[in-house]
DNA sequence: CTGTTAGCGCGTTCAA
DNA sequence: TTGAACGCGCTAACAG
């Protein structure tokens, strides 16, 4: 029977301690420090480890240390692959180093983010990853009162709590305005998923606006309140063209909208981008096959996994603290096909 | 500074056990089972908790328990959409009962999953959730003594360590076989990528070769080291041609391989279905988008997650314990265009 | 470099 | 139904 509880053998720090003949905080201190031990007693305290089999209780050594080597992490979706890569990376490093990744997905709600930051504070964790720079109040003031860094990303500009890496989205929407403008397009639309619950998605419309309301051309925003996908897709289509038959050249707010959008072109004989210029966002591995294949942006979903990851180690180690530090990775426009 | 460790002022359970007058065990007990005790304490108590903002220190009850609401989830790679879902939908459920979900990729690599075991396992963790049937002997004995639910995913046929959900690859690649067949198919081959390291696309493997021979029809196996992508599976399909420049159906060991495919096909001037069919595996969004429109094996993911989130939770909580259950899953044939 | 001494904040007996 | 006592396994000063 697999369900009694005190029936296995653990074996603890003294029980190694014994076997080295050494004190238990020798052991403790070889395991946290093992250079601050002398080689004889790390051997034997290493052997003792060995032969015995013991594991760490890190409920124990959090509690008596005030931390844990533990990471929270909380994103709107692990289905969405940006923030499958981003944490996948930050996942791969921090664990070589000792760090535990918990995660959560909010699915774009401010209540589960709170809850999901409050569950995870109560692990007194070594570091906070969030993403967007926009969380309700209280979440916002338990982060800011975090005994530990915390590091927001995928979004650049308003004031971070502590930390930031990531890029502008507001940026992004220019650069897809401004790629369909130098293309000769002059009739422009942004189409856009759910952006009442995504705010970056929405930041990257207004952004396309402003650059195309700079130049002195015409640009609709149009967005439909579903997420995205290949029916979203055509309807935002129907939408923008009901609005603005002339329409000649279109920034999706993600490759799922913009391949969605390329489907919708062929059933409808649309030529693209003969007659219709069209720019994603997000480089999905589908938007190089598509036909034709999608120009669209690629923002470096692994790089901010990477950087967040070196940016807590640095602050946890070096005890030198890159205070406020903000990271930008940027982003590339992809020209292919479609734009 | 944020970075001094000792000046947050924590609320603890004798704080909120002193502000509503009682002790800090009647607390603790109220917050384990508020219908034992009585109404007036725990009105007291919910008050005193609300007003304090008390937050429980998880790994102080997680100690004095030897028991943490912590669920450790090994995958091959979250970048995987199979098991971003699976993990996705499991979270949601395991957060709302007051599991946290702690998750590592192995990358397909038998050490690192060892050390992801063994790391969730110094949490006491309440339940752990690992993917395939196949480990490392010293991974295997670890969760079999493991004092805590154990559940093995996406695969079943071996016999488990003690529970598992999934389903049977080698009835995906029968199936597979069997649609092509039926669609008058009668030169198959069944191309994979990365198949050294994935076991359970091998396993379809066999299951195809194994139903086109008890249907006394050919089929190659061709396999490409690299992971699945466009290129791989270019190369792949120059391979199979190259064996057998008759084939005229095709099993792909995931969808990334049957789009590449496709797109190839598109390049080579190759009619789809009518010189070549196609089936691909996992019914990945992009399946129903591209032309013709991929016939693939949806293998519910999210049900996966949920079943697993279910089993645990009444292992936890109903103490009735299904023991060594085996959930399957199973799959269904979406037949598109490409087959 | 090593051992001694005190807790970390809470769950869990058990007696009242 | 409640409370007192005890200890979970480890870290963090400090003294030697």
């Amino acid at each position: 029977m697999r369900r009694s509880r005190r029936n296995r053998q653990t074996i603890k720090m003294s029980d190694v301690a014994e076997a080295a003949n050494v004190s238990p905080s020798t052991v403790s201190l070889y395991l946290r420090r093992p250079g601050a031990v002398s080689k004889r007693a790390g051997a034997a305290i290493q052997s003792a480890i060995e032969e015995l089999g013991y594991v760490p209780n890190l409920m124990a050594g959090g509690l008596a240390a005030a931390r844990s080597r533990v990471v929270g992490v909380v994103v709107p979706s692990m289905r969405n692959a940006f923030f499958a890569q981003t944490v996948s990376a930050m996942q791969a490093i921090m664990s070589s180093r000792g760090l535990q990744v918990m995660f959560g997905n909010t699915d774009y709600d401010e209540a589960a983010e709170l809850d999901l930051v409050r569950a995870y504070l109560s692990w007194s964790p070594s570091a906070m990853v969030i993403t967007g720079l926009h969380h309700a109040p209280l979440t916002r003031d338990l982060l800011r009162a975090a005994d530990c860094p915390v590091v927001e990303m995928w979004e650049l500009g308003a004031s971070p709590i502590d930390l930031a890496v990531g890029f502008s989205h507001d940026e992004v929407g220019r650069a897809q305005a401004r790629h369909l403008i130098r293309k000769g397009r002059r009739r422009l639309a942004f189409l856009g998923a759910r952006m009442q619950d995504d705010r970056r998605a929405m930041q990257r419309a207004d952004g396309f606006a402003a650059e195309a309301r700079e130049a002195g051309i015409a640009a609709e925003i149009v967005h439909h309140i579903k997420p995205a996908s290949a029916e979203t897709a055509a309807a935002l289509l129907a939408k923008a063209l009901a609005k603005d038959p002339a329409i000649d050249g279109v920034a999706a707010s993600n490759d799922t909208i913009a391949l969605g959008l390329l489907f919708e072109c062929v059933r409808r004989g649309l030529d693209v981008p003969q007659h219709l210029s069209i720019i994603g966002f997000g480089d999905l591995e589908f938007a190089a096959f598509s036909n034709p294949s999608l120009t669209t942006i690629r923002p470096f979903g692994d790089v901010i996994g990477e950087e967040i990851a070196g940016l807590v180690l640095s602050v946890l180690e070096g005890g030198e603290r890159p205070e406020n530090a903000i990271i930008n990775t940027g982003f590339v426009v992809v020209e292919r096909g479609s734009a």
